[in-house]
DNA sequence: AATGCTATACTTGTATAGCAGAAAGTGTAT
DNA sequence: ATACACTTTCTGCTATACAAGTATAGCATT
């Protein structure tokens, strides 16, 4: 305990000591999202409880809040599953994004904050250099640019839904391989959104925004072509 | 069993039997919605499971699913708290709302399909016989007429947002009696909506859709001064 | 060959009992 | 009044058990 005790309170949040249950949230969470725990797949309370040496009770906790999310299926007497991607709902969902983060760089285009602009650059530069193949990485910081961006325009609600739309969003993603073929694609499309802000230009960040969040409509016919038990309504 | 096979088949859905601990979900959610339980209050588990003789185990789903809705707050070795009102989070989750059912309304516009204003105009008759000073009515069919227009916009994804913000602005509504005092406001000003709608101007939709759900910002401040400790950010 | 039946195993939902550990309240002694 | 010890209360987690719905495999019947 070193460092000064004043920026360790401000910065201090009750912590929320991560409870068994929650953790196993995230961990699952991930696992599905990347693709480690596949679609259709059937995952008991049993099962994950004896895994990881712990009760059912957390692990039921943990796959509430999965459905929640819409990444796993609760059929009671029957079994929990990986939920298959629903096409129309990427779609639904893709649909909505793109609403709010379009009026969301909207905003921020108008702040002209320099700070803002710097951290973004950052945070891209960072994204050129993951290593290739390491798609947990490049995802992270994409999350950390999108999330940076809402939360700038003081958007927290938005940005949670938007972060529950990417999770589903990402499965997609994953399947493509998309991360590791159009890392630079991606990261100057970035570039590019961070430009226009900087620039003040709302309304050319909006169009460079919104191709952006297009760019999964080219990818999502070929993986459910390629992934065809992946997918649900096509 | 006279009908005819085929369209039982069709509309058949595995009915989802309602567990206890998604029954007590729902009943505390309206609780807590229309005030029976006060923001500050403490719930504890062991309350909960005697009040209606189930165990822990169910009452604990419930809060999970309340705190994820962020109707609840649950505080480890303390207790399980009713959340008070963040005016913050009302405002941010309203500005959100703005854009999904302006964007919604706009799509409608164009569609022009006169069953759904048939349905639409039916909902608005049944929201002005409402008994007076029946809050909890009127709320259904208000929510049933927000939902009508995203459903038929084929915005699901959108909808579920936009019923998970209602419920932190219906919040402050039941305090404020709205629904009591401008039952025949708000119905007209959906009828005003649906006119719109109908006439396929999307313009005066979307500008009538921005100006009814900005009611709530002249009734905040009020409310807010009224019951001080229901509230925090302000 | 198709159908019906039965035994079996597995799943989630729920109950009960209990303990750990943190926080909050209470009372006592100084 | 303050400090300290005791008690209570709360959530998180474990363990065990049972009910009831479901899937499956094998066998018997038609």
């Amino acid at each position: 305990m070193k460092n000064s005790p004043e920026v360790k309170i401000q910065n201090f949040l009750p912590q929320e000591s991560q409870s068994i249950g929650s953790q196993l949230h995230r961990l699952l969470r991930a696992a599905i999202i990347e693709g480690e725990l596949l679609p259709g797949q059937i995952i008991s309370e049993i099962e994950m409880s004896k895994r990881f040496d712990i009760s059912r009770q957390p692990v039921r906790e943990a796959f509430i809040k999965l459905a929640e999310e819409r990444l796993v299926e609760v059929r009671p007497q029957r079994g929990t599953f990986v939920r298959k991607i629903s096409v129309k709902e990427v779609l639904d969902a893709r649909h909505l994004r793109e609403i709010i983060e379009v009026s969301i760089v909207r905003e921020v285009s108008a702040k002209h904050d320099a700070e803002l602009i710097n951290r973004l650059r950052q945070l891209i530069t960072q994204q050129k250099e993951t290593a290739p193949g390491d798609a947990h990485a490049f995802l992270e910081l994409d999350e950390e640019m999108h999330r940076t961006i809402a939360l700038h325009a003081g958007r927290e609600y938005a940005w949670r839904v938007t972060e529950s739309i990417k999770a589903q969003m990402n499965r997609v993603r994953f399947l493509s391989f998309d991360f590791a073929q159009s890392k630079f694609e991606l990261a100057g499309e970035h570039a590019a959104i961070v430009d226009a802000i900087e620039a003040g230009n709302a309304d050319l960040a909006a169009q460079l925004m919104e191709k952006h969040l297009r760019g999964i409509l080219a990818t999502l016919p070929r993986v459910v072509s390629q992934y065809p038990d992946y997918f649900t309504d096509n």
